[in-house]
DNA sequence: GCTTTATATAACCAGAAGGTCATGGAACCC
DNA sequence: GGGTTCCATGACCTTCTGGTTATATAAAGC
């Protein structure tokens, strides 16, 4: 069972990923950054945190690949980096037929879209429903 | 944006989850119990670590919802609870469309999946791209 | 009842995590 | 060139984590 975009990533992957989404100030972080990059200070703004403790969080996600750095003058603007998130989403996919009821009608639509990806010209028809 | 089964959980929740699958020994516990309910002993079997680390993993997990414990004579038998991961993926279909290609074609057959369910019979209406 | 099996718990330890304050350094502004 | 803004880094502290060994508890077997 493979689903869609998952390919095993290393395990320290996975371990820095998930660990860097363990901090509910890191997850808001990326929220933010969901919406388009954003300097240091700006990511800083909302929380009742000195800057150097953001800038820490700032560089666990950066080595988990959640973030990368740009430069615009004195700016040190942050972006998301989703392949981390891409490779967790992956990991987690094995798991949803254990709470997804309706695992396998949903399933066979992915198989369908992934098919219709392939060989964009080809008929429409669904697949049943199990 | 809100992908098939997610109702946002408490954060306390989401950090404790992420921060039990950050380890890769309870990644592959998890794995194991996949498979079906296992013993302490069975699920330590595969690991060069004592029996007391095995049961601190467990105790994270288990406080993480991930897990919960049975019982057969002095057996503690574990089961997979994947509540706990549902929503965990859940945050991260937030992410889905900034590395899913065809994300919106993904978004409009899961939109329609969700239709089907709840009223098999209605037409298939898309949602507007963003 | 004593022994064995299965698991939990306590005490301990090293290192990582997450915060603080103070300082450093680079790029802009006047 | 001197101040200001933005950010990074160092030194420090406390708490959490992940492991150890040794011991306790509980049910089963003989």
């Amino acid at each position: 069972m493979e689903p869609i975009g998952y390919r095993t990533p290393s395990p320290g992957r996975l371990d820095a990923t998930f660990a860097a989404l363990a901090d509910p100030t890191r997850r808001a972080i990326l929220d933010r950054l969901a919406s388009g990059e954003a300097s240091v200070s700006e990511l800083a703004e909302p929380f009742a945190m000195s800057q150097p403790a953001i800038s820490k969080h700032l560089k666990v996600l950066e080595r988990a690949g959640l973030i990368s750095r740009g430069r615009d003058a004195q700016r040190r603007p942050r972006r998301l980096e989703a392949a981390p998130l891409a490779e967790a989403t992956g990991w987690l996919e094995h798991y949803r037929q254990f709470w997804e009821e309706n695992y396998q009608a949903l399933d066979a639509l992915l198989e369908d879209l992934k098919a219709r990806e392939a060989r964009p010209s080809t008929s429409r028809k669904r697949k049943k429903q199990p």
